[in-house]
DNA sequence: GTCTATAATTTGATAGAC
DNA sequence: GTCTATCAAATTATAGAC
């Protein structure tokens, strides 16, 4: 993975988390990394290309931070929580798969697959750490990961990040 | 209002609500109500008239069906969550609002402060029937509406209605 | 790898006839 | 109110020079 490649896929994640897949061209990607559409072209042909890369790498990187909080001894739903309100505090931006999921039918099917995957392994890390039985262990990781993702929109809408802690207060 | 109004609003909320704001265009909406474009801007000089008005309809009417839902004997909590799952399985869309929100920076202020709205009415709403001081009870609000949202937006990212229902399971 | 140039299409919006 | 016609701008994407 080249700098380029990073410096494009970092402009695109940006512009996503802010108005959506729908919301950006590639000249804007482009201006932002200071170079011309067509070079951004050379690295990924097409918009779908350029979308599923970004939400391949957010998902890996999540897991890998997920990974390494919980290395330093944080419990799962904490690192979760942490992970969300960092990214929101960061730079008011929300999780990149809820902006691709609300948009669904907007974008490229590969696209909505991509965070389609992020949910499903968000789910199953959190209901990892539940003791309960099957049925009830999904319950619990679609309820934290749910409560997350309405946190970051209603606190991003509502232009005030310390809704996202009020509304997760009672998580555990 | 006048019905060729009303479907041109129906048809502008059910694009809105599937690919998002900037995932629809004046001559998509002709073409689901059988006119042109430029009809459509006859009654809706800009995009940015059409999207307050259907997002101010939206607003106007679940809180008229809030109202209702309770009068017949529901309670706040469970009246907010069957209003969000009816919507869901009916056609698998999600809170028009959420979208909006979830793709802020990209649509025109007055169409992003109409959500916000729409939050500070439910949250309020929500919040109303918590017996609790007024931090707990706007957290409570914050909490239960974070989670319908986020719900919804997991059951239509994994492509199972069922899954809200396991979200949002323990709310009350 | 990056550029200029451009193709082909779509977009929001307007003018003016009926 | 709705239409045809059209504009100006933006969009995704490609061809070909360097």
């Amino acid at each position: 993975m080249t700098e380029r490649v990073n410096a494009i896929l970092d402009a695109a994640e940006n512009r996503i988390r802010r108005a959506g897949y729908n919301g950006f061209s590639f000249r804007e990607i482009a201006s932002d990394v200071g170079i011309k559409s067509a070079s951004v072209h050379y690295h990924f042909p097409t918009k779908a290309d350029l979308a599923t890369a970004v939400a391949k790498r957010y998902r890996e990187r999540f897991e890998e931070a997920v990974a390494k909080n919980e290395a330093a001894g944080a419990g799962r739903v904490e690192t979760w929580k942490t992970l969300f309100r960092d990214s929101l505090a960061e730079d008011n931006r929300m999780c990149l798969c809820g902006i691709l999921a609300a948009e669904k039918e907007g974008v490229p099917e590969v696209v909505a697959d991509e965070a389609r995957q992020f949910f499903e392994m968000g789910v199953s890390s959190i209901a990892e750490v539940s003791k309960d039985n099957a049925e009830n262990s999904l319950a619990y990781g679609l309820n934290i990961l749910a409560t997350l993702e309405g946190a970051m929109l209603l606190a991003q809408s509502m232009g005030d990040n310390t809704l996202f802690d009020l509304a997760t207060a009672n998580l555990k």
